[in-house]
DNA sequence: CCCCGGCTCTACAACGATGTAACATCGAGC
DNA sequence: GCTCGATGTTACATCGTTGTAGAGCCGGGG
């Protein structure tokens, strides 16, 4: 059985409490008193019950993560950064998986399974605006992603529309005039797919060249395969393009393979844009040109927040809307 | 503020223990008391407090799982895995990032942060066999990976030997005899680098083929980029091969896509094999025949094991040193 | 009519930690 | 010599839950 302070305090002839204050660092003790407990924690190898310090305290020191799925190239590199940020801050991390699925992000978010987190960071895919009033919880969450704007929560997220415009831009600005959209989802307003479409048209009507639908090629999940097939079908399709841009990297990278394969070269004949730096686009021939979207930044600040939330102890504090920067990688999918 | 047992109890007329008698589905309750209780349940929205729970019982219902980085797919997958396993025992998961560090691998073992945790799946990297010794603590733990053997706690990990023999006799049986591998260690006698390699030998043993030191490249950490370069580095050497064994996946997509830029066909100028079956092995084109080691299984078997050993509440029971079965998935990437 | 047993329900004491209040002890100051 | 304040330590209550022991009530059997 573990060490208690009641064991700790009878070996060292003391009181609980003298050992719980040197345990805590408290500074009126006598040093010999507490060169005396200290010997008695080393001897017995006594451990805090953390247990019993959040029943006291309301605090459990651990946080909760809540995404679609660990598998998904991008949410394994947010939950890594997310752990690491806690870690910093002397937090734990619960990771919870909901499979994109609605019903099990609106479940998580009143289970008891999570009271023993202090708070949530919440990155749902499957719940929409409609659903914003189940964030309405008593204790603090951090939501993420682009399915709610304008919850009752704060909300970390990145600059889709920007940050696809500007993708759109090095396009254009290498000379490209032709660019094909692959990953888009049909009769969608909201969401990343929406709003980086929206800040593809916006590039394009900023440099005066028409959308054409003809260019655009919807699909659901964003798989490598599906990139691939959308490429295929593109091809196909024989409408010409002289540049794709995946709405995601898995999309680009299977867009990418499908070029290749017929023979085309990139980026002189078709150049490639991502979306999402996930790791492995830096390791494909040639390297993929994406978009940074700040997902570390997501993560900390994310982490950040929920800290400081923490800290107000339950205290009313104004709702926060935060954008991070992002940063457009040029690799060799694209000219220059 | 949450309400408590004491808050229904108060507004049911009842005693706190039968609130928590109705909570735990305790049967000697009359119909009309228990349904008096369930409303004000329903009414003041009350949720068990988990810190309570947990220190009154000495569970607390969270398992650990210590890992190097969800940054590499494979562990992220793992992740991905135990998670699911662990919601179907009523547990959730925290999880605590190494980056493959002895010295931080040591101390996870006995932090206080995860004195929370009611047991531990650790899946070192950093630690070696002389390390085996941390592994004696007083929760329990299940070890995985091929860094210790014969260690005091319950142990799953993957035939790495069989399996990277049966990747090599694969290739054998499509008639190729001059087999590269990519990925080895250099001086490593434990770890999954050295038993594949192993495997490999015993392979080339048993058809009578020569091992020749020649197609062994070694590099440090699995990553695509080491893949691509050890490619390389076997192409300007000059030595002549008809197959290529990465050591894992990553490694062997490295590797193909030298062989591609290269222009030399795959499968029928060079096969390729990987080891881990990640996720993007099978959308790759040509996709990657690659061995399954069982990583679901192990994620399964480790968390079945960790609850057999909760269940036993302390209680002492004979080690387990599990293998899970492993699979060669045959893709395009290999003749046949 | 009384006792026994089963069903409901309750009171109380834990689990291990910490905040509060208060109690010794000591030296300094008047 | 007595008070005062600072210092060092303690007793006690408390966080919310559950296990244990037992109390009250009812009906059935002797």
């Amino acid at each position: 059985m573990a060490a208690t302070l009641h064991d700790v305090a009878k070996q060292a002839g003391v009181s609980i409490k003298t050992v719980s204050n040197v345990v805590n660092g408290y500074t009126n003790i006598r040093p010999e008193t507490r060169a005396r407990v200290q010997e008695a924690i080393d001897d017995l190898g006594y451990q805090p019950n953390l247990s019993a310090r959040s029943l006291r305290s309301g605090k459990s020191g651990v946080i909760g993560l809540v995404l679609p799925e660990l598998s998904l190239s991008y949410f394994a590199e947010l939950a890594d950064a997310v752990i690491a940020r806690a870690a910093t801050h002397g937090l734990v991390v619960l990771v919870e998986q909901t499979g994109a699925d609605r019903e099990r992000e609106i479940a998580v978010l009143s289970s008891p399974r999570m009271r023993l987190t202090d708070g949530l960071i919440f990155s749902p895919l499957g719940m929409g605006q409609e659903d914003a009033g189940f964030l309405e919880v008593d204790y603090p969450v951090i939501l993420l992603g682009e399915r709610i704007f304008g919850g009752p929560t704060d909300h970390v997220t990145m600059r889709n529309v920007e940050a696809a415009r500007a993708a759109t831009e090095l396009l254009l600005a290498a000379g490209r005039r032709r660019i094909a959209v692959v990953g888009a989802h049909r009769d969608e307003t909201l969401g990343s797919a929406a709003l980086r479409l929206e800040g593809y048209r916006q590039a394009l009507e900023a440099a005066g060249v028409d959308y054409d639908p003809a260019l655009v090629s919807f699909t659901t999940l964003w798989h490598r395969a599906n990139g691939a097939a959308s490429m295929r079908a593109l091809l196909e399709s024989g409408v010409g393009f002289d540049a794709v841009f995946g709405l995601n990297d898995a999309l680009a990278l299977g867009a990418m393979r499908v070029l290749q394969e017929k023979g085309l070269r990139i980026p002189s004949d078709v150049a490639v844009i991502g979306f999402d730096d996930i790791d492995e686009a830096q390791y494909m021939v040639p390297s993929l040109t994406t978009v940074d979207p700040g997902r570390t930044a997501i993560a900390e600040t994310a982490v950040d927040l929920l800290v400081e939330r923490l800290a107000l102890g339950g205290r009313e504090a104004p709702r926060r809307e935060i954008l991070v920067d992002f940063d457009v990688i040029a690799r060799e999918s694209t000219p220059g």
